[in-house]
DNA sequence: TATTGTTATACTCTATAACTATA
DNA sequence: TATAGTTATAGAGTATAACAATA
């Protein structure tokens, strides 16, 4: 009962939104990056997935295809990513960062992992050694699409293909 | 360098978003209550600080002075939350939940948990048990204002005052 | 004068429904 | 006919700036 997967979940429920929170606070602290969290999310996933189609973004940050195709919109706009029809189908949109796109994101992300090592930094070695398994744990459980994982050569290729 | 505050913030800022994302669709997913995160995160607050005012909510939750006032204008218009002056200091509201708001509340608490369970009872008992002890040791790291929680009275009398 | 909240305004986030283009 | 995206429309979430009321 110690560990039960309810009690488990309770406590989940009750952390992860107060660390979200921080994360929110500290990103929108930074005006010179000034970008949101499902942006900066966005942003990561191109950074990982260079070429990949706009319904395998939304799939993957959770969102329905017109929120994200109109988000796509905004970062476009801003000269974050780029967005191409795919050489292949012509109904795919091809997406991936622009040098300036992964310049913010590489900054808002040490930014804001900087600033969650601060808070961390207070915490005894055993307690961050929990912390890491745990995270490594949850990891593979809350992904989602693991099996798209399993090519990462294939977001690669269209990528290329696309030029 | 295993778990270094830094490498520990990388995980944390990779996993908790994933994490929110199932607890966002989870609560969308349910028509019934249809409250969002952030709805949620207020009436859980308000659940367990009976006659807070405007500006404690706000700064638990992470939100402006402005914003919070919006959030609390729909949830009372739903009958969810009550907000009356204060007695003592007429600039000051008092907010709770009513029976209906706290009837939301726990349903919806009940049913993400109960998605977020499902999802962690694939896991051996062991890495359960170091979920637990990581957010055990998260939870007063993010935890706004620690001040205001060693008066849990405080709030409390707020409420009886404004009757 | 300082504190607590609200109103005004604007932009992003998000959804559903209806549509276009391609396969 | 099915799939990938976009457009139209609407509502919630969020901010800053300006304001009103109270202390």
């Amino acid at each position: 009962m110690q560990a039960s997967a309810d009690e488990c979940a309770r406590q989940v429920l009750e952390v992860v939104p107060l660390i979200m929170r921080t994360i929110r606070i500290e990103m929108r602290s930074h005006r010179l990056q000034d970008i949101s969290v499902p942006q900066f999310r966005t942003l990561a996933f191109l950074n990982g997935h260079g070429g990949a189609s706009l319904s395998e973004v939304a799939e993957f940050i959770g969102l329905t295809l017109p929120s994200m195709s109109k988000m796509i919109d905004g970062l476009v706009a801003r000269g974050l990513v780029t967005r191409q029809t795919h050489a292949g189908d012509r109904r795919r949109m091809t997406l991936a960062l622009t040098p300036a796109g992964q310049s913010i994101y590489q900054s808002a992300h040490m930014a804001t992992q900087a600033c969650l090592a601060q808070h961390l930094d207070a915490l005894p070695l055993s307690e961050r050694a929990a912390i890491v398994q745990a995270m490594q744990a949850l990891h593979p459980v809350f992904i989602p699409n693991p099996n798209r994982e399993a090519e990462p050569e294939a977001a690669l290729e269209a990528a290329l293909e696309s030029k």
